[in-house]
DNA sequence: GGGATGCGTACGGGAAGGAG
DNA sequence: CTCCTTCCCGTACGCATCCC
């Protein structure tokens, strides 16, 4: 037994003391007197022989050690989490999961509907990020998975794949001529991006006219839609907006991605969350 | 207002002792 | 030896109060 073992009741206040940012709120959530959590911490404190908080009158401020041990305690409340629905098997529960705002609004909505469906008592909360933000929660545990397209290095994730596309170039439907277009490319540098600078300088030998670089697909293909350029972007993008996008130039661009949902790297995961990946491949 | 501290209370676990 | 009861001690907690 290590002595942490002794106290996790404590860990648990102190854990709430520093997500909520402060003892009182930490005594409601867990129905004790703030006094109580005074005291847990003061033997938290003792027992790990370190400074969690600077102790200042009015108000306290955690330690550099103590923000260590809260990211610590996170991980460990959400696989003891993980571990009790294992056990128990429950219905319904809960996930928590992480997707871009494209694909929320390219894809989700079918998935969303098929879960009400299939896990009607599955408490479904999810995010909206960029990649590096979803990585980024996945690595600190504060979601139980993150559904990303695979033109990002993903290999330092279990990856599970849940669907497939080609990203394509569009252009708006009633737009007769689009070679004075210029292009809507992603801001971040991907592989689809320098695809098809790499082919438009080889047929045409010369560089890619780009118009815009823009951080949101959803908007690369609204611009499109409004005539503002030809777009380069998933397929899913697009389906919603089929009768007002045209597919132009596929000599230039039609490289191919799948969509990963990824799981943190040897962790036991949520087996909600795997029932609920299961529904992509219905 | 928010955290720290002193003091009293409740509760659970272990030890000791008695009955069968 | 086993079971039950009683007592003691440590721990956790709340209330009241203090301090900044």
């Amino acid at each position: 037994m290590t002595k942490l073992q002794y106290s996790l009741v404590n860990l648990k206040y102190f854990f709430d003391v520093v997500k909520t940012g402060s003892f009182g709120e930490s005594a409601k959530h867990n129905h004790v007197s703030q006094s109580a959590i005074s005291q847990a911490i003061g033997k938290l404190e003792e027992t790990l022989q370190c400074q969690l908080f600077s102790h200042q009158p009015g108000r306290c401020k955690i330690t550099e050690k103590g923000m260590r041990l809260f990211e610590e305690a996170r991980e460990l409340f959400q696989q003891l989490q993980r571990i009790e629905n294992c056990i128990t098997e429950q219905e319904g529960g809960s996930i928590t999961f992480a997707c871009t705002h494209s694909f929320a609004v390219g894809i989700l909505p079918e998935y969303l509907k098929r879960a009400s469906k299939s896990l009607p008592a599955l408490k479904i909360n999810f995010r909206l990020g960029h990649y590096q933000d979803i990585k980024e929660w996945l690595k600190k545990g504060i979601i139980d998975f993150g559904i990303l397209i695979d033109n990002d290095d993903l290999s330092l994730f279990d990856c599970q794949k849940i669907d497939q596309g080609h990203f394509r170039l569009y252009a708006a439907k009633q737009c007769k001529d689009i070679s004075s277009l210029g292009f809507l490319l992603d801001s971040d540098e991907r592989k689809e991006s320098n695809f098809l600078k790499h082919c438009y300088q080889k047929k045409y030998k010369k560089e890619l006219p780009v118009k815009m670089e823009i951080s949101s697909w959803e908007v690369i293909a609204n611009l499109t839609e409004a005539g503002l350029g030809v777009g380069l972007f998933p397929d899913y993008v697009a389906r919603k907006r089929k009768s007002k996008l045209k597919i132009v130039l596929p000599e230039l661009s039609s490289t191919p991605y799948a969509i990963y949902a990824i799981f943190k790297k040897n962790t036991l995961q949520n087996p909600n969350a795997l029932k609920f990946c299961e529904l992509f491949h219905k």
